[in-house]
DNA sequence: GCCAGTGCTGAACACTAGTTCAAATTATTT
DNA sequence: AAATAATTTGAACTAGTGTTCAGCACTGGC
């Protein structure tokens, strides 16, 4: 049976090539920006030959939805774990301001305006996230949100991704003035809307 | 006379053709990244060949540089006249939240991770301007940034750009929940902060 | 031993980019 | 008008990238 498009072989699904190829992609990305992540400087990278690489993703699109699929996956599992903890608002916002993912979101943020193939995905993801936000913040500080000193919850959202991100893409650039000062105002904001004692009026 | 390098002639530091690839090269990076400010598409937007490019600027870091250069001197001129204004402050904030130059400044960050020969003009450029900004800050709102509600000057100037970078990038991505109420929570924060009320203790 | 399927490779094509340079053109000076 | 300098062009070289594809090698089943 053939169907309609005869394409062309692809590797398996599972195979443990495909899972190195994505590694190296991520590797190269991280190291080297998005740019650099060639077909060619992947395979390099992974000691394959350029042609293998294609051969599990026949364009570089798919390869790069590819690794943005896994790696955002790896960053679901992470703030899941974040959300499952006791203190999830704080353990989110250490995930924000202090993890490796963020570099690679940057990135990730930098490759969606120039590819559009791949702009639709991280764009959902992104919303998915903000909602996933939105709803822990409401439960966790939902009065306090509300409050003189609370931000509602989508913004409070935007302004703890938009503070970690831009102490990490400072800091790659070599600028770092402030960043303690930011991250540790933050920190206390979280305490004041986190604290159990009543809402002074 | 020759010095101890023979260098290439290159064109009038004024020269319109100059500035028109200058130009064109910002609108490239703006309309398509910076990855896209190839010298041959530059050529091609300006209607010049590739090689007059080159006969200006010798590299493409040359290029970059000075268009850099150029950009980072039209966002002074724009933020002097900011602070020069009866509400510098909050004209501050509307150039974070609210201009095309936002956008740029994106991508400059983004360029300057690749491009080590740019990176520290970049970075000199940032540092400046938080700089001058802690100083506006201080003056302007010293002991309210110092109170309960207030945060460190510079921390304060991370804030306020890392705010308005996200809603920059991600508006870019096509994601828009939160943006308004955190641009809103800002704005209510600069007018604590800016009132001449008495600040509660 | 044969065969199909899967993994992999080498060579090739079309295209873009950066860069150089001698020569042609145009502008300026004398 | 001649001499000189500045600007512009055409053509070429080098190198990297995406992609295709025929075919080799190895596997498991028959």
């Amino acid at each position: 049976m053939s169907g309609a498009i005869a394409k062309r072989r692809v590797g398996a699904e599972k195979s443990e090539t495909r899972a190195l190829i994505i590694e190296a992609t991520e590797q190269v990305i991280r190291e080297e920006g998005y740019a650099a992540a060639s077909t060619r400087r992947v395979a390099l990278r992974a000691g394959l030959k350029p042609s293998l690489v294609h051969y599990y993703f026949p364009t570089t699109d798919d390869l790069l939805l590819a690794v943005f699929e896994v790696g955002a996956a790896k960053s679901d599992t992470m703030i899941e774990s974040a959300l499952a903890s006791g203190d999830p608002v704080r353990a989110l916002w250490r995930f924000f301001s202090d993890n490796s993912r963020t570099a690679l979101s940057v990135e990730y943020l930098a490759l969606a305006i120039r590819r559009p193939a791949i702009r639709e995905k991280i764009a959902a993801h992104s919303e998915m996230m903000r909602k996933q936000q939105v709803a822990l913040f409401e439960q966790q500080m939902g009065a306090r949100l509300a409050g003189p000193d609370g931000c509602p919850p989508a913004g409070f959202s935007v302004i703890l991704a938009g503070i970690g991100r831009a102490v990490f893409m400072e800091g790659a650039l070599g600028v770092s003035a402030g960043h303690d000062e930011a991250i540790r105002w933050v920190d206390q904001w979280l305490d004041r809307l986190l604290s159990t004692e009543k809402v002074p009026d």
